[in-house]
DNA sequence: CATGAATGAGCTTTCATTCAT
DNA sequence: GATGAATGAAAGCTCATTCAT
């Protein structure tokens, strides 16, 4: 099993799931990421996953269900490090700069993002087509990140290492420009040579400084 | 007929479209938008667009073909200003600063990617499940627009405006923080309330100059 | 126009055809022998005529006026030289021995049938499948056929040429041994190479003398 | 079940098939013998057969896979008697005169022939328009047959009872007079009264002797 | 006369789901 | 719990036929 597999595992391993029900959800994952939820057959998915098309109905009593079954965890663990107490103290007193920060959260989230990269397209592929999915990322995904991000954010500004704007607004700039570089780097061009430590030090800078130059910074 | 409408059938104008062709392609495109391309039966569009089954497959061969005719346009007319000579001997000269360029730029796309949000919305939906779209999408529109912005890019490097960085990263890093406003704008909480005005003007000065409170800004 | 084409445009003569009707026949007995009526839509009978589809309609009211239109003259052309007058004293007179009689129908049909080949293909094909092929085939060429060869079949008895049996079952023999041959040489081993003469004479020699070996016919 | 349809169910029984495909196969061979394997609609044979549309694409993936179901078992059982060893040894000693060959062969043919006429109405009507069907055919049927039919010509022209042709020949002439004779009583003429006995020894002696009335055979 | 857009019934095939084994 | 045969509704698509131009 590929370290990829291991992380997506540990995405439902709370669940105790049997054997065949982690061959049911992986052959999902494959099979939604590549082809679309609306456009992948629950018999293709028994089939990958060396099932009986019953069993899938036996374990998640609609076709929906499975999605829901694979995209809802993902919202809950995406965010965990920002929930869980302890790393969030770490977080408060450990890095004093922002730069230090965002790195940090970057590499943090980017390797987990990197592996759930299928379940991550899964879900943001079908957000807008279902509206439970979509109430269930703005409500636990959204606010929660916003209300752990808000207060970061604020600390910050305090501080006099932040402008001064709405926290949402920051947080809005900050979360896109990050997403914006992994969707353009796993998404659109996949196939590009990438120098990935560049890449994030780039769009670090990038969040701190903007592009243009200003005569302080030389 | 409603402005958007009118903006959305410009895109298939030069085409000399029949009416029964319009309601046909209006149709898809709303149903295409609201459950996405797989998820959306021919019958439904038929019944939508008050015509026949058998219309549609007269008109367009496949489904596929439906969906193509629906993004392709999209692909050339989305990028028109930036090929258009008299548009860019403009640009280059009337903007002697970025962040005009920029506020020029965003309000001129930002109506029109506005009101053919739909369309835009299924282009990004269906760009990875169909690989064609997705060449299309990168030879159309990815690399005419890097060839005509990198010229802009180099020559606001030149004047000391913008960064020493690859002008593909400077791009990537202006589009996404772009499409990431209008994607949260749209896409993601429309419902919310929005003052354009300034969260336009916020997103260009987080371009230009990032989210750091640096001395020399104060 | 090839040969061919020029026969079966004979078929057809008389009617008068326009020269759009022409090229539906053509297009049609095209189609219709190479993949079946059923098989065969009336679009691609047009593309393949050349004229609009409303063009095969305005002409032959259903798709299955245009078999008939087909089939039905080749019913009565195809036993034209039994029932024309003057060719049937002809026979009469002329053929003193069955031997010379069979040799010049053969050759004489063996001409017109072959190069009718593709419509009586269709003819036999979908006789089977529509009761009134079936009947005007029975009713305008078997028993017409009968009629005509029961009375060369009796003449031949007379003279002591031909075995005593009924002339039915003779004509049935004589009858099936020739398409048989036709059958075998243009349907099912086309490809084959075919010594057409010598093959036609055997076919003649089995009608008159069957296979075994006779002491007297040495 | 009929005589005729056990017969029908021998031509599958190797093949252990459910008592819902038995009846897909009935049905489907009941329709495509009446209307013509591309005028006849699953749907309709869905019904015949009394099960959902779908059950039939669960065992044949396609209508067409259904036709070949159907007709490639007759292809060797067809022949079978010819290819079984002991069948032969048995014919090539038992039957000194070539006249009692054909009257044994016929007799035991026609009865499976007269029974299982749908299927192989089917068969010779859908050869000219499915290639596989017809290299099926060729390789399967006429090559066996001609190797079996050859070796027994040869025999019978060396004990001089066979006059001095091509076997090719001589097996097609029998073989096409039996054929044609099986055509003209099963599919032209069904509704007439046969005396099948007397046809039958007309038929072999007409393969015999000819219709020729030779002096010798008075 | 000729056209070809339009139709809607019907086609083959796929689908998510059920249930007896 | 697991199976996979069976279902019938619905999918994408084709068809013969009509009719306004």
């Amino acid at each position: 099993m590929s370290e990829e597999e291991l992380l997506i595992q540990q995405l439902f391993d709370e669940e105790k799931l049997t054997d065949k029900q982690k061959k049911i959800l992986f052959a999902a994952i494959e099979s939604f990421s590549e082809k679309g939820y609306a456009a992948t057959s629950t018999s293709e998915i028994a089939k990958k996953a060396g099932v009986a098309e019953g069993t899938i109905f036996r374990h998640y009593n609609t076709k929906k269900d499975l999605l829901v079954s694979i995209v809802a965890p993902l919202m809950t663990k995406l965010i965990a490090p920002f929930v869980v107490e302890d790393f969030n103290k770490v977080l408060d007193q450990q890095f004093d700069r922002v730069e230090d920060f965002l790195r940090a959260t970057i590499e943090n989230r980017r390797d987990v993002l990197k592996r759930l990269l299928p379940v991550v397209k899964i879900m943001l592929q079908e957000i807008p087509f279902h509206p439970e999915l979509r109430h269930q990322f703005i409500d636990q995904i959204a606010k929660k990140i916003f209300e752990r991000v808000s207060h970061l954010i604020k600390g910050y500004q305090e501080k006099g290492q932040i402008i001064e704007m709405p926290p949402e607004t920051v947080a809005r700039l900050a979360i896109t420009s990050i997403l914006g570089f992994l969707f353009t780097r796993y998404i659109l061009f996949p196939e590009n040579d990438w120098d990935d430590e560049l890449e994030t030090e780039r769009t670090i800078q990038f969040i701190m400084h903007g592009l243009g130059k200003t005569p302080s910074r030389e």
